[in-house]
RNA sequence: GGAGGGGUGGCAGAGUGGUCGAAUGCGCGUGCUUGGAAAGCACGUAUAGCCGCAAGGCUAUCGGGGGUUCGAAUCCCCCCCCCUCCGCCA
């Protein structure tokens, strides 16, 4: 079912794609559907267009011959027999006209329902593949092999429970809401500000947005209609945000920017909220996976001619934040299957953490060309034709917290129970060693 | 939360049922004028959809949605936002 927000925003399309581009070269869009192996049925979606573009032209065609009506009318003498003529003939058309525009809307709603089905265009150099496992390592950096021999799971970790509390926040609030304490809350906060500092050097203005947002801009970021169940929502239909990314795009939703005034570089602070509805298996324990933590992430408005380039930076951005804090990671360009609905392009940023011995993902840096910028009507000024464009929107974290934290306690953690601060944190953290008593 | 006043084009601001996509002013653009500029003058200046090879045509949009009517910026209902005053509050 089609979700249509009342209020403000978000009107003209629900689409993704542009209708024309679907008209005009199908076979793209179903190259597309195929690379990111979607079942989607074409087919039917280009039949609702034809039909919908029918059923407009007979609407208008009705319309324009009230209009005329309408002005011929002017000149008569109100209450004459021509005049009251006029408006039963009138009656007859006006009917017609609200069967039409009944018939219009049906197919209408069906229509932009079909294109929200369509999935984002993949650019070239996305790699065929299906699963996961099909995923390109695009780059490894700093060595996993030889992690220290005590290395065991952070919430193993002698007195873990004294900085993070799991059982308190489950009887608090739920289970996946942990208290931060001490010298872990210290460290959330010395990370935070670490990030910032660092993404504020690198360009990005840094922004304090609202962390609950309606429905509207959930559905321009494409929460919903789909993901309904994965935010939390307060008694007035307000969203928790699930990612800064949210109020973050939003904030220039319905605008025209000037072009000279791109790219915009943002980063954010929020804590983010996730209820996981169907998650299962191996990411209970832990920080692997909880409800509300805490994120930094990065956002770009740019010109369409140059978003592949500003992924690239973007993705380096993200990088420099492992790498100063001397984590081992790997790169994966994401291939078309696991490339996700809205996205052109996607690499993710994926730390070692030695305890666990897995990669946890920490920052996953996309490129949505104008998949989000159309649903958010969010557009430049092209300075030659004077004409608004739509603009390109990417996104990446940088980073988020929870698996940063859980890398660095699994991976740093000496044989004396304490773990090692890398030196770029210190100054935040303020000494060299974490105490887990 | 209570009472009242508002939401019209890039901005200001007319318009209370009919040739209104919308007067006027400012801003902006082009041209004329000028040694050059200013002023002045002329013309132009929203967004989107559909049709069309094109030229162009048609339609929609006055905060959002619905209703009344032959016809709605204008009348009715609901919602959102802003302003003023009162209350409450970190």
């Amino acid at each position: 079912m089609l979700f249509i927000p009342s209020g403000e925003g978000v009107r003209q399309w629900f689409s993704m794609l542009d209708p024309k581009l679907l008209r005009e070269a199908p076979e793209t869009v179903r190259a597309a559907i195929a690379k990111k192996h979607l079942a989607v049925d074409l087919t039917a979606v280009l039949a609702l267009d034809t039909a919908w573009r029918a059923q407009l032209g007979e609407v208008e065609a009705l319309r324009a011959r009230q209009k005329a009506a309408n002005n011929g009318m002017v000149a008569l003498q109100k209450g004459s027999p021509e005049f009251l003529a006029k408006v039963m003939e009138m009656k007859g058309v006006s009917a017609q006209a609200k069967t039409a525009e009944e018939a219009l809307k049906t197919l209408e709603e069906k229509w932009h329902a079909a294109l929200l089905s369509l999935p984002n265009i993949p650019h070239a150099t996305v790699p065929d593949g299906k699963t996961p496992e099909q995923n390109v390592v695009h780059a490894t950096h700093g060595a996993t092999d030889a992690a220290s021999p005590h290395a065991i799971p952070h919430w193993e970790i002698g007195g873990f429970s004294n900085l993070i509390d799991f059982a308190r926040g489950a009887k608090v609030t739920g289970a996946g809401f942990p208290f931060l304490i001490g010298e872990g809350a210290r460290l959330v906060r010395a990370l935070l500000q670490f990030f910032l500092d660092e993404n504020v050097k690198a360009g990005y203005t840094e922004v304090s947005p609202p962390i609950f947002v309606n429905a509207a801009s959930a559905t321009a970021t494409g929460q919903l209609p789909d993901k309904e169940g994965q935010m939390y929502v307060t008694a007035d239909q307000l969203y928790a945000v699930p990612t800064a990314e949210v109020p973050l795009t939003n904030f220039f939703r319905d605008e025209i920017l000037e072009e000279d005034a791109l790219p915009v570089c943002r980063c954010a602070y929020t804590p983010c909220f996730r209820r996981e509805a169907g998650s299962y298996g191996k990411d209970v324990r832990g920080l692997n996976r909880v409800h509300q933590f805490d994120k930094v992430e990065l956002l770009k408005w740019v010109h369409p001619s140059a978003s592949y380039d500003e992924l690239e930076k973007l993705r380096a951005d993200a990088e420099r934040l492992l790498r100063k804090l001397e984590l081992p990671y790997r790169v994966l360009l994401m291939c078309g299957g696991d490339l996700g609905f809205a996205q052109s392009k996607k690499y993710d940023l994926e730390v070692w953490a030695a305890g666990q011995k897995r990669w946890l993902e920490v920052s996953s840096c996309s490129n949505f060309e104008s998949f989000q910028a159309r649903r958010a009507q969010i557009r430049f000024r092209n300075k030659e034709s004077g004409k608004p464009e739509l603009v390109h929107t990417l996104n990446g974290s940088g980073l988020a917290v929870p698996r940063v934290l859980a890398a660095l306690l699994e991976n740093n953690l000496q044989a004396d129970g304490r773990v090692k601060i890398p030196s770029a944190l210190v100054p935040y953290f303020g000494k060299e060693y974490l105490n887990f008593n």
